[in-house]
Formats: structure tokens, C-alpha cells, sequence
DNA sequence: GCGGAATAGTCAAACGCTCAACTACGCTAC
DNA sequence: GTAGCGTAGTTGAGCGTTTGACTATTCCGC
């Protein structure tokens, strides 16, 4: 557990609570979701050794052109605090697949270098991903099922990072 | 990480890497579904002491007839290890919320048992967690956005757990 | 230029989860 | 009745994450 309770008053009025269909889709959403991403993240670390954490952080920095991310974009984009970039960053440079270098802009800054090491590693691991991604999530949708997980994702982005959607 | 490398080979063939407009579904349902997952937490952890997964814990005790089940239903029916379920309700005792009693039936099993200090966290935390979940998701949805979703967890869980779906 | 606020990143301690080993009990067959 | 196996649950070590404090650098107004 992570914090104390908050003085912050309950909601004033009635709590509008879920009714069954609610309830109902939204224990089939959060279940699926966490049983998913559990699956997914078991089999590619388990095959890999690369959590898919790990995976997200080797994949941003592959994306980019110099293959070197500044830190605190680096975390942004993979959902991360910057303390924990910062200690994933430390496992992945023992692993000797990224590897920091000052920023020359900025003095307070650190870039994350992906090595070579690194984009093999990123390379040995992505076909894995990839047909746990089609095998689990993609071969089990029709198309419309796509379409409309596309949308729902897009419109929830929309309202929890607009930053994050064009 | 969790694992090493197993000597598994790769899947044979060419990956069946995703086209753009899968990678553009792929990554806006995962964002969407780690940032609502987190929001919901952090504000539920923040305001009530209590995590999900420790509501989640809370939620399925309260609604057995008698407050109490088995660990490993519990930790089933919470998408849980047993060592976690087993860790998680050994600190809601020392919070005083569950207690565990030997099962009559069973002399190997133990019964979680939701505690009247238990029961009334709960109460306390329901109304934060119910109002959370319809500022964050189902304001931001239209219906058919809601039965989407539904029906896309369905279907996943079909797959991914068919025992979890009548 | 200079002092104060803001930003970038790191670190240590506390906490929760995973993994594998372990105890204890039940079940079945002989 | 007891040997062997399977099931229920716990435990401790190791690892990753969170939190908050900390250092270092840059930005901004004067």
C-alpha cells in the first residue's frame, strides 16, 4: 500500500453506482485487460528474458533515429515514473544493452543509448511478441471488434493523456 | 525480471508483424487500458489507504453469503497467485479487515473472512471507487461505445480464461 | 551577473510480487 | 494402516516499483 487516507470529504450526494450490465462490462473489460497483459508479459519474459516493460523502453529507442531518447521522454512515452526508468535503465546497461550519455543541450540531462546489443536483443524478441500479440488479441477479433477497440482506446487516450493522441 | 531465456525456438516462418492500423489499435488499447488501471488505483490508494487489488480482495468476500471463502477460490476469482492472495490477506489482517480460519470440511484449507472493520472499509471505499470508475470510463463512453467493450472483453475472456464466462 | 524557482535525474528505504521450496493434510490402492 | 501422490496454503529470498529526499543544472526576473 502506497499512501495513507486522504482528509478529502467522500462524494457529496448518492454514489452513482453501476448497474448490471455496468458491472457487467466492466468486470469483462478489467479481467480480460489484466489477463492479457499478464499472459503476454509471462510468455516473452519467459521466452526472452525481457519483461515487456523492458520491451517498451528497447522499442521506443529503437523508433527514434539516433536511437538515443532523453530520459525523462523516454519514461513519458513508456508510461513510466522516472525513478523507475532510472532503475530499468541502470538493469538494462548491466545487461549492456543501453548504455547513458550526458546531454550536450542540457547538462541536467541524460540520454539513453540503445546498443547494438540491444537492438539484437530487441530484435530476437519481437517475433515473440508479436504472435503472442496476433494469437491472443488480434486472431480472436473480427474486424469490426478492431475497429471498435481502436475507437474505445483512442476516445479513453483522448480523455486520460490528450497529450498523447493527435 | 522473472525468467531466463527458455531454448524454445522461434516461431517458424515469417513474423506476422502488424500493419499500421493494428499497431494503432494495438498501442491505443494498451495505453488506455494502463492509465485508467493506474488513475483508478492511484486515487483509490491515495483516498481510502486501500489498493485494488486489496478492494478487489475486500469486494469478493463481501458478496459470499457468509464473508468468507476458500484462499484459492479467492485468489482465483481475484486473478491471483496463490503466494500473493496468501501474502495480500496476511497484511489485511494486521489492518484488522480479514481473518483467516481453518475450514471444517477441509483440514489442508484455510476460509479468508471479511471482518466487520473490513466490511466498513469497504463501505467507505466503494463510493470513491464507483465514482472513479464513471468519471475515468463510462462518462468518456457513448452506449454503443459501453457494449463494444463489453463485448470485446467477452470475447477475449472466452479465449483467455473460458471458465470465467458462463 | 545573481538569487530563487523550476527541471532532470538519481538514490535509498519500504513495500509488494514472484518463484521455488516447504509443511500439512487428504485420497487411493495395496 | 501405510506408501505414494496430489492438493492447499505458507514462507523467505530476490527483484522491481514507489516514495520522497537529494544533487546538479538551467531558466527567469531583476
Amino acid at each position: 500500500m502506497r499512501a495513507s487516507v486522504s482528509p478529502e470529504p467522500l462524494p457529496t450526494g448518492e454514489p452513482r453506482w453501476l448497474d448490471v450490465d455496468e458491472q457487467k462490462a466492466w468486470r469483462a473489460w478489467l479481467y480480460s485487460a489484466q489477463l492479457l497483459q499478464d499472459r503476454l508479459d509471462r510468455e516473452l519474459t519467459r521466452r526472452t528474458g525481457i519483461s515487456h516493460a523492458y520491451y517498451e523502453i528497447l522499442v521506443a529507442l529503437s523508433e527514434t533515429p539516433e536511437r538515443m531518447m532523453r530520459m525523462s521522454e523516454l519514461a513519458d512515452r513508456c508510461l513510466s515514473s522516472r525513478s523507475r526508468l532510472s532503475h530499468a535503465v541502470s538493469r538494462l546497461e548491466e545487461r549492456g544493452w543501453v548504455r547513458r550519455q550526458v546531454c550536450e543541450e542540457d547538462g541536467r540531462g541524460q540520454l539513453a543509448v540503445l546498443t547494438e546489443e540491444g537492438f539484437a536483443a530487441l530484435e530476437g524478441a519481437a517475433p515473440i511478441h508479436v504472435e503472442g500479440v496476433r494469437r491472443e488479441l488480434f486472431d480472436q477479433l473480427a474486424p469490426e471488434q478492431v475497429a471498435a477497440m481502436r475507437d474505445f482506446g483512442e476516445t479513453l487516450l483522448r480523455h486520460l493523456d490528450p497529450s498523447r493522441m493527435p
